[in-house]
DNA sequence: GTCTATAATTGGATAGAC
DNA sequence: GTCTATCCAATTATAGAC
């Protein structure tokens, strides 16, 4: 059973939802930037307001506050990613799916790094109701990788002693990347590294030679 | 070369540090609680001091600001582990000393779930000086498990492109637990699993059977 | 939809008695 | 070292002109 999509309250709506997004989209991403590098509680709404070239004032006619801005990075970064859970059910067998999605998550990870780090670290800092749709959405896809991973273990391809537990270390090295990636790094290698270090390292995967 | 001790500012000075220390603790782990629970920028003073069941002024017998007793938590996190590199120094080759390093790792933070947590997730609420010490003292840390991730390599006992990269992993994974870990948890166990994880599984160490 | 001006409140921090 | 009382700065958020 999948999560019920968000598209309900404020943060969809606060803009007519027909694309005059544009303006939206680089406030949340200048303050995306400003909370990762000064942390959400160090942010205020005219820091963030300066970055994008406004007043503080004039940020409140595209969200309502700012922890909903901080809800607009952590829903987007928690949604987006569902849609590559679609690789799961896609060609090959589990070795290949899941080589997939790592590769996916990776390559995502690495195109919004920022957002990433700060859906991650500031999710405290959210309500407890956006908290908790936050929330739900990650613990879906860790189930789908679960699943993917006992498949896997079944047909003895993955040695794992829980695939629980290993769906948890998978997708914690993964969201590890987001502390410390920067413009320097050859993302083409950080993906052959971390399929490495989930498939054949934390999974056990034996490739066939 | 080993980062300077902050043994100079206020953190270690406030009190005598003549051992008077037993209400900073409970200060200390109460705001770390609340702080785990509710996010850094959630909490105010009021808040941690019915925590500990005191009034909000009588916080500042003992700390100077709210910053400054994050970065006390941060402060022990990151240097009370500095005592476990001393494994690796200790008996066996390369891996047998990463293995005593990644329990202790694992224990130590098992016993400090929530401190842990919080020193990790609000790094970016410390002011620049502060983060700076504390990141200077993970990097040290990593440093040297990188040193020794390098020389089981050149032994033959790790197989990893790059030694660096590695280290990171290993790192990620074993501090990607206080994100999740609860009292539920069997942490022998945990160990158990992260040592494979890390050991046979990220640095591909082959058991010798 | 952005601005200036300002309201309103939170919340960190201090003063001074006990 | 803790309390009550309070200050005061910061900052979220609003009002209303343009």
């Amino acid at each position: 059973m999948e999560p019920v999509r968000a598209e309900d309250d404020a943060v969809a709506s606060t803009t007519g939802s027909r694309r005059p997004r544009r303006r939206r989209d680089e406030i949340v991403e200048a303050a995306a930037r400003y909370f990762a590098d000064h942390g959400y509680s160090n942010a205020g709404m005219r820091d963030i307001a300066q970055a994008v070239g406004m007043r503080g004032a004039s940020l409140y006619n595209h969200f309502q506050s700012k922890e909903e801005i901080l809800y607009a990075i952590a829903l987007r970064m928690t949604e987006d990613p569902q849609q590559d859970l679609l690789l799961l059910e896609g060609e090959g067998g589990p070795v290949e799916r899941l080589t997939n999605l790592v590769e996916a998550h990776v390559r995502r990870l690495a195109r919004h790094r920022v957002e990433h780090l700060v859906a991650l670290r500031e999710l405290s800092a959210l309500t407890p109701e956006h908290r908790r749709v936050v929330t739900d959405y990650r613990k879906y896809y860790q189930r789908r990788i679960r699943d993917v991973v006992d498949a896997g273990a079944r047909l003895g391809m993955f040695e794992v002693r829980d695939p629980h537990q290993s769906a948890i270390a998978v997708l914690d090295l993964m969201n590890g990347i987001s502390w410390w990636l920067n413009d320097s790094h050859d993302v083409d290698q950080l993906v052959r590294d971390y399929v490495d270090f989930t498939i054949n390292g934390v999974l056990h995967h034996r490739p066939v030679r």
